[in-house]
RNA sequence: UGGGGCGUCGCCAAGUGGUAAGGCACCGGUUUUUGGUACCGGCAUUCGCAGGUUCGAAUCCUGCCGCCCCAG
């Protein structure tokens, strides 16, 4: 199996840099390179350090992938750098997540990591080594187009990475290149056991890769101690239901941890205010969200109006929208939209852009208390 | 200390002689390269306490304890 890394000229004259993590996939894309015949560069970036977290040695974590990513590169036969982020990863994905949850809102920080980590700083430190692409591992797929390049969801839908892509920017996607795009993952695995690859059985990374146990709260904290104040629980009403521990153990459409029983029916969170240090909560309709005010706005494709359909979480099934240059309007009732996260824009398969959730504009407004 | 009502899982609550529904909450799992959602599973050998009647009681009787309402 070869992999077309789309370069401008032979591969025997070509160099790609490929961002390695340490994980099968990024693994996989470093041997598809490798065997183009391209001279490879496999880079890992140290990002953060569990050791220090946890209260741990360096040798756990984030020092094992960085690890089997020199062992796969050294089977492979290519160079293999690593390079320490950890303070621009605390700047730009670490400490934007804090402020994120502390100002109530909720976080995507595998796209802040993807904005300026990734295809800021190390696409930089790639051009600097003279490379023709930078490779990820990333499941999505760069499609020529008519007018250069188009970014497209995977081919396995299962697998598509494409929401956390939005920010991408043409001239980044000019120079990026994402060979796993196409292939589905039982593949990607197959391609890593025949070259006997360690790292072909690894797990999948999941949840986010800067928090240790899945309790990011406490990673907040640390930064943010003042987003651990308690609080109250009110209904839409007003009502005081019960108390909380903290908005950072919140977000708009969550259900479990409320701990306010009973009830006739499930409480979800509706909205936090984080001034007031509340958390509002609701039944499910009060979750139906008929619009998005979007900010921060970027346009991979035609900026376009009508017939698009809006991701407004990783997993979801896109849905049909229209965007009126400020907000997005869904043609059904969207749930769980929460500030801070993203809505991505589609046409068929190709994203044509998105934009960060500042508001989001109920379904039905006479269903509600007033604001 | 006159009258009336009530006391079933953390919360709400069905059940009035035949061997403890359901909802919420909680816990676990599945799904998932963000948060979350959804789905699946678990969750009172026991019905305020103590006696009694009965083959058999949360359901009937007696006493006690606690709470609520009305009246004084």
């Amino acid at each position: 199996m070869t992999a077309d890394f789309q370069l401008d000229r032979q591969p025997s004259q070509a160099r790609i840099v490929v961002a390695m993590s340490g994980g099968v996939d990024s693994s996989v894309v470093a041997a598809l390179a490798a065997r183009t015949g391209a001279e490879v560069i496999g880079i890992t970036l140290q990002l953060y350090d569990h050791g220090e977290a946890i209260g741990r040695s360096k040798t756990c974590c984030a020092g094992r992938d960085i690890y089997d990513a020199r062992t796969v590169a050294e089977r492979l036969g290519i160079a293999h750098y690593v390079f320490d982020y950890e303070t621009r990863f605390k700047g730009s994905v670490i400490d934007r997540f804090a402020d994120e949850y502390a100002r109530g809102r909720t976080p995507i920080p595998c796209v802040s990591c993807n904005q300026s980590v990734k295809f800021t700083d190390l696409l930089a430190l790639a051009r600097d080594l003279g490379a023709d692409c930078l490779a990820t591992g990333h499941y999505v797929r760069r499609v020529a187009g008519p007018n250069g390049p188009e970014l497209h969801r995977a081919a396995d839908p299962a697998r598509d990475q494409s929401y956390f892509l939005f920010a991408t920017t043409r001239e980044q996607l000019d120079y990026l290149r994402f060979p796993l795009g196409g292939l589905p993952k039982p593949t990607v695995r197959e391609i890593a056991r025949e070259l006997g690859l360690a790292v072909a059985d690894k797990p999948d990374s999941q949840d986010i890769c800067f928090v240790p146990d899945g309790d990011y709260a406490s990673v907040v904290k640390r930064v943010r101690p003042e987003a651990a104040q308690p609080g109250e629980i009110v209904d839409l009403d007003g009502r005081v239901l019960g108390g909380h521990r903290g908005l950072i153990h919140f977000t708009v459409g969550q259900r479990r941890g409320l701990d306010l029983g009973g009830q006739a029916e499930p409480l979800y969170v509706v909205r936090l205010e984080p001034e007031a240090r509340r958390v509002v909560v609701g039944p499910k309709a009060a979750l139906a969200v008929a619009a998005a005010r979007l900010s921060g706005l970027n346009w991979l494709g035609e900026r376009q109006r009508d017939g698009l359909a809006a991701k407004v979480r990783s997993m979801a099934r896109p849905a049909a929208a229209a965007f009126d240059g400020e907000r997005i309007h869904f043609e059904a009732p969207e749930y769980g939209v929460a500030p801070g996260q993203a809505a991505v824009l589609y046409e068929g398969s190709r994203v044509l852009g998105g934009g960060w959730i500042e508001e989001t504009i109920p379904f039905r407004l006479d269903s509600l208390a007033a604001a």
